[in-house]
DNA sequence: AGTAATTGGCTCATCATTGGTTCATAATAG
DNA sequence: CTATTATGAACCAATGATGAGCCAATTACT
């Protein structure tokens, strides 16, 4: 029964890594010698040995052997650590210096359907009085912004300042700050930036989301950085 | 006899899940195993295992088998997990999205120690011809005027960028492109910044950054995008 | 310097397993 | 009788595992 061999020696082999089997001079046995050992094809091993490398656990050279990496320095789970706790000025600093920029990029690399996808986000947004709805529609303009940019990293960087923001502190200081006055402003600057877009003009979107930054900064904390 | 067996084949199954009979790997017993424990026509048991599905209770998937499906939460973990295979060319982009401003923040807020530990690393670059040395202290440039710029999440955001850069297709790309005339090159551009640094010229500054990236693009890639 | 051995990179044909689908037939409920 | 459900069988398509072979980079040996 093929029930995913590979995963389970996968699963074996990030083991015995991480009991440092291995950590004398960082190299595994040949591929040939771990399908052997398991008694499995080489083409299943090498299928649980991609994994670790695509992890970065391990890494290969031809002619050489298979290594284990040594940690970096800095590791995915103590970013995670830090990111979490980041300060709401922090944040701001960094959206206006990413989004303006994101904006410029969607302008020359979004298709026709992304524009239509931000302009609906938007529809939706200007339509909405409920907070908690327009601060989704809100949130769905910004990610389609990106979207649009057709950059996964550049996506995925704004998907960890979303999740930040989503986090009880910024969900609290959102919630008090929040006005239909300011509503009604954050939808006039959306409206330019939107029309910006249409009208691709990288410069203009850029300047357009940086005025809607700073908006959103001053109502945050009544002044800007 | 024969009134609604499905439904009893469902119930049953439905209980045996909720039991956590499956839970370890979340595996069901192939259609025609389970067929053939109830003593049923597989058609019955897959009408059985039908509803189960379109509740979202399990999942299928051909060839693999029937699978208990995993609670899905959409949190940080899975957006760093998509990030680490990101292109080479996302990355550049997003590098010279970011470096550039991060180094005119840099300006602004770095105290006098900072600066003296960016001078620092750059002195050790400059100083070192070995292809993996010269690159530890280039990307402790880099991470130094990160940190000089005083924001957290600014600098985790660079440290996302280095891990991913530390990844094994990443490290086999920089090797290859790499020469002691492109050495020389880099070091002449950090020191441009370095100095703007030290004049506290923040536009200099991020231009001299930009000047570096699309040097870096050029050597990647032969071009810039 | 040149050669052989080792090692990862890659492709291919093949097989077994598994869900996806259809169909003709039989049994049961209403 | 009619409609629904169950049965049993067959075939399809996707997936994963296998084993074999060859290539290319690197190292070790002569």
């Amino acid at each position: 029964m093929p029930k995913q061999i590979a995963s389970e020696v996968e699963k074996s082999l990030r083991q015995r890594i991480a009991a440092g089997e291995w950590s004398h001079d960082g190299q595994l046995p040949a591929e040939r010698d771990i399908a052997k050992e398991y008694a499995v094809a080489r083409n299943t091993a090498r299928r649980a040995i991609n994994a670790l490398v695509d992890e970065g656990v391990i890494s290969r050279h031809v002619g050489r052997g298979t290594f284990v990496r040594p940690a970096d320095e800095v590791d995915m789970n103590d970013i995670l650590q830090r990111v979490t706790g980041v300060s709401p000025t922090d944040m701001m600093t960094v959206r206006r210096l990413v989004e303006p920029q994101a904006a410029a990029i969607a302008v020359t690399m979004a298709s026709a359907s992304d524009i239509d996808a931000i302009v609906e986000a938007h529809e939706m947004a200007k339509a909405e009085r409920d907070p908690a709805k327009f601060e989704y529609w809100d949130a769905q303009i910004h990610h389609r912004i990106f979207k649009a940019a057709r950059n996964e990293l550049l996506m995925s960087l704004h998907d960890i300042l979303r999740v930040i923001r989503n986090r009880d502190p910024w969900i609290e200081l959102k919630r008090k700050r929040f006005s239909e006055e300011r509503r009604l402003g954050y939808c006039a600057q959306h409206e330019d930036i939107v029309r910006m877009l249409k009208d691709r003009d990288a410069a203009g979107a850029s300047d357009a989301m940086l005025v809607h930054m700073n908006a959103i900064e001053m109502n945050l904390f009544g002044r800007l950085n």
